[in-house]
DNA sequence: AACAATAATGAGAATGATTATCATTCGCAA
DNA sequence: TTGCGAATGATAATCATTCTCATTATTGTT
């Protein structure tokens, strides 16, 4: 009953499609989801939810604090566990593959350049693209494939 | 003629609506605009252009390397003329004012934290989303209608 | 300067991601 | 358990962007 515990206290009635979609975030490992992602891993499941309540069950969870979404190539949102830990993203252009780093330098370094031009900064977004140089794209489930 | 020095040693023949496009980024002090921009501005302006003109040539420009294209807000992609000087943005979230910055130290610790996972930095992105504290907002021609 | 080969344009259709609509169903408090 | 308001899901609609294809413009060559 922990996941209905997590909603309540998000504001969010419990209902099964969110406990569903909730328990694919939690329990996967493939942290980096799309909303096609998770209605196919759901159906693949043997789950049934729709599309549409696909799409407004992570909006309500990203505005709950539950999700955070990302824009890594600008074509569609994917969304990640918020874990608390805030984190920025390296993304292989090869295969997709996506990693966490954390440099407190770059952090504090990006509230000093907003503050300094008169800005209160509320979030930002940093993200790599690089090539992971081969060494990760074996072990991508979600290897994209290539033209 | 300069301009149509710029499109041929882009690769790019010269064009009426090619011109059109580049004059109105290299004449701007309004950097930042959307294809929709682009293509209002013109008309705006008498141009006759259309908007799948528009479109491609936006995209033949990223690819030439006379203009970058940014995802704010993940939505739409906007573009601003590449003067060869790598800046980030701080966008400001009420009224959508962006003001440049480059951090030496940011830049040399994102190549770190990417070499230091076994990737190979090709690009990155940086945004800041900021609140101007309403010193920028009056003068910010592109100002958001907040609903 | 006119020509032909070729690429570029523009209007509108098509696509892909996402959101809105609305009748039906579900969750929860009384 | 019962009922009300919120949530769901199938589908239509929307928004940004790309594709199609007939027409037009550009450029190197006569």
């Amino acid at each position: 009953m922990s996941q209905s515990l997590d909603l309540k206290s998000a504001g969010l009635k419990s209902t099964l499609p969110r406990l569903k979609v909730l328990s694919l975030f939690e329990s996967g490992n493939e942290c980096h989801l799309s909303a096609e992602d998770v209605y196919k891993k759901l159906l693949a499941g043997g789950e049934d939810i729709g599309l549409a309540t696909v799409y407004r069950v992570l909006t309500q969870f990203e505005q709950a604090g539950l999700l955070i979404r990302h824009h890594f190539q600008g074509d569609k949102s994917v969304f990640e566990l918020n874990q608390g830990k805030h984190h920025d993203h390296i993304v292989c252009l090869q295969c997709g593959v996506v990693e966490e780093f954390y440099d407190a330098t770059i952090e504090s370094r990006q509230k000093k350049a907003a503050a300094d031009r008169g800005f209160a900064m509320h979030d930002h977004s940093l993200y790599i693209y690089a090539d992971c140089t081969k060494l990760k794209c074996p072990n991508n489930p979600f290897k994209k494939s290539l033209p």
